[in-house]
DNA sequence: CAGCCCATGTAATTGGTTACATGATTTT
DNA sequence: AAAATCATGTAACCAATTACATGGGCTG
């Protein structure tokens, strides 16, 4: 899809960075949704500097340490654009481990069900509770064209997808708790 | 992580089965939560064999064509349960290219901000409408050990998901709903 | 001066998609 | 007879992670 390209001219849209920097903006703001590591930003800040789509003058830190503080071009923000004004289908299908081992999750054993279970659980419970902390710290929705709007928006989506999470992992841990007293009675199984 | 290895283990611990046919469960069974091509799947039964946790023999289709139906070993089987008896960490961080594309959507014009989370909110409902017709197949919550009761549990799990990602579009609406009218009386900015 | 962070890159490998390639069987 | 589906594979390419590699700057 070449959505990597996007996500750094969006990020450079905004703000001229260096690979470091963006690479630090993947790691905090993005990485719910979007990420990449340096090995990937810096080849690809290269190819697109060779396309004209974004420039850079080298900074120094210090007496030497050289770094390069990347620019979007016109035809980069014209290109950004063009992809930022279309349509795009939800995400139905995406890989996920936690869902494939609940899946099969009938091979384990009674004991290890119960387990897996309430240990995820307690992942949710905690990531929820931090996504709420972060969630706290706006008092009131972002006004405006502000910067944090979006930030707000993504944050929400996280929490509200969090708590669904959690939800359907107490569903599933009170329907195995009915499964094991009803087996209880029948254990006698293959 | 080697799962797509665990993901084809698990299917032929509960059946026999063609590579073509390993297929077209991934396609529809575990699609939600894994898939693969058939380019990737004839590849890693080949090293499967090899391995020595499956083994196949041919069958005839007609008069000549020639299907490997492949049966889990006791090796492949230890190797499943010890892969399936851990316990793993939830996703917190996951691909999504409409989250992004809403992370940048403040550099979209106002109308077109409105076209895509309409356009979003409509495709979440139709695949929150046909999730929920796949639950009503279920007249009611799958009996013990149940092959059905895994795909149950991974349904609602679909449909509680679906559910949050629908309240988050329609939040977002109506926040950007509000900013529109808002933003009105002072359209004069930067 | 040690340890951590800043800063930039490349190489090797894995995971995954798309395209190439072939041919039999069944259904309409 | 055509079209859809069954059936199996390989090749080329793209995306992404892990590891390799180097060195400066800042803080305690």
């Amino acid at each position: 899809m070449g959505t990597l390209k996007y996500a750094i001219l969006g990020l450079l849209n905004r703000n001229a960075m260096t690979g470091y920097e963006l690479s630090k903006e993947f790691e905090t703001t993005l990485f719910e949704f979007w990420n990449a590591k340096h090995s990937q930003i810096y080849p690809e800040l290269k190819s697109l500097n060779a396309a004209g789509l974004i420039e850079y003058h080298v900074e120094i830190t210090g007496n030497v340490l050289e770094k390069k503080v990347y620019t979007i071009t016109d035809e980069g923000r014209r290109d950004f654009l063009s992809w930022e004004e279309t349509l795009c289908p939800i995400q139905t299908a995406t890989k996920d481990e936690s869902r494939l081992r609940l899946f099969f999750l009938d091979s384990a054993s009674s004991d290890f069900r119960l387990q897996f279970l309430e240990d995820q659980r307690q992942q949710h419970q905690a990531h929820l509770t931090h996504l709420l902390e972060n969630q706290q710290k706006f008092d009131t929705v972002p006004p405006k064209e502000a910067r944090a709007f979006s930030d707000y928006l993504v944050l929400r989506g996280a929490v509200l997808r969090e708590e669904a999470a959690l939800s359907w992992i107490e569903e599933c841990l009170q329907l195995a708790n009915q499964r094991k007293s009803n087996s209880a009675s029948q254990k006698n199984r293959a």
